[in-house]
DNA sequence: ATTTTTGTTCGTGTTTTTACGAACAACTAG
DNA sequence: CTAGTTGTTCGTAAAAACACGAACAAAAAT
């Protein structure tokens, strides 16, 4: 077995898949992708999970860069986080040359 | 909670994403899909993994459908499994927007 | 000062993922 | 027939992902 070869760039997209790789959160990344912007509770309707999962999904989500919470309260507007998006879709369209 | 709202399409995208969150995965796609077509034993000298380990990665890209093995006795050839390759990109660009 | 609203966090349990080494399978070479 | 080569499968173990309900937190409304 010889050495490491698995470059930064890997790690990150692997890291950004992974992240995209439940359906729940397909959904999320979705939406906000098209629309930038939602309240919890918006989702919270609309998914067949109770919202403790939602919330870990969310948290998810949010810890690999990809969306951003900010308090309005009582809620919780969710965003998607630009300029790491904006790193996704550059990784991914050189990975998959498109 | 209201009902499923989740798209065919989007469970598509989460599997390959999936298949796609992991470093070692990446890696081994990414090899894949500028040279077409690999054996088990060179991954296996370049990556930091022991070989059962990879045969598992390897069966877990195979099962997503990304790649398909060929036996070419002592050793198996991998190659991506190009209409589903060429599947993954459509989705991820429609996903992406790119 | 309570109650209500909206989410998060905590505790729990189940399932899946990841990794390793040993054992096995299949075929070739000596 | 016995080595040797190349991978897969099996057995095992530890870690992470997933889902739920209960409890909690923060601020607004009554």
């Amino acid at each position: 077995m010889g050495k490491e070869q698995i470059t930064e760039e890997q790690k990150k997209v692997a890291r950004y898949a992974k992240a995209m790789g439940h359906p729940i959160r397909m959904y999320v990344l979705e939406l906000l992708s098209k629309q930038s912007c939602c309240y919890s509770g918006d989702l919270s309707e609309e998914l067949p999970i109770v919202k403790s999962t939602l919330s870990q999904h969310l948290k998810e989500l949010k810890s690999a860069g990809l969306i951003q919470g900010e308090i309005e309260t009582p809620r919780v507007k969710y965003c998607i986080n630009k300029e790491n998006w904006a790193e996704a879709q550059q990784l991914f369209k050189q990975f998959l040359k498109i």
